[in-house]
DNA sequence: ACTATAGGCAAGTAGCGACTTGCGTATGGT
DNA sequence: ACCATACGCAAGTCGCTACTTGCCTATAGT
């Protein structure tokens, strides 16, 4: 459950890899591959970065969906909305010093 | 930075202390210790938590002040508030569907 | 049919991270 | 002065995890 979504986010690798799903949702491998190759200087094998997914996908932040021979992912901010909030405090709500 | 919120987040005992002390703020680490082992089952050392602690305490999630021989916790949300948004969407803001 | 593309599976390696153990230091009580 | 308490430091062990390598499957194009 949430346990997933923490190690999942453990990552910078994988954070990266949300980052790129959030600015162009629906890419497939080799296209985050390449993205995050030139983007980044992150020179990771394409099973890493596939694994990466898999780690994601197991933790529901991302979602993907099969069409012929590519495999589109995207991302799913769900898991993401309260994860945080068991420790934080019902007073100051957004901002009331 | 933020790099560090991830990691500290990333192991559930961790995450177990931050729950002890949004319960109760300002527990020494043998306080941290018996209650962990009570409430949960976990058997840990001494040392385990206090390594816990210090990684909690350099994501700036746990703030520490010393008193002769007592040092207390407490914990900081600041660094929780704003890691998630980086993902969050700025459409469906709370609920609208 | 043949080849290239997009991806999956499995085993192996290297390094980090959680935990322990042992010893050391400082404060407080009597 | 003495001892117990509360905590810190350092080294060592063990398991997990990120990454690679090699091979295999399936779809698309020609």
């Amino acid at each position: 459950m949430t346990e997933d979504v923490f190690k999942a986010l453990a990552d910078p690798t994988r954070r990266r890899i949300l980052d790129e799903l959030a600015e162009r949702d629906g890419q497939t491998l080799f296209e985050i591959c390449s993205r995050l190759a030139i983007k980044h200087d992150l020179g990771l094998s394409r099973q890493a970065i596939s694994q990466h997914l898999a780690v994601l996908e197991s933790a529901g932040l991302v979602l993907s969906r099969r069409e012929g021979r590519y495999k589109f992912h995207e991302l799913n901010t769900r898991p993401l909305e309260h994860i945080v909030t068991r420790w934080l405090r019902p007073d100051t709500p957004e901002g009331t010093p």
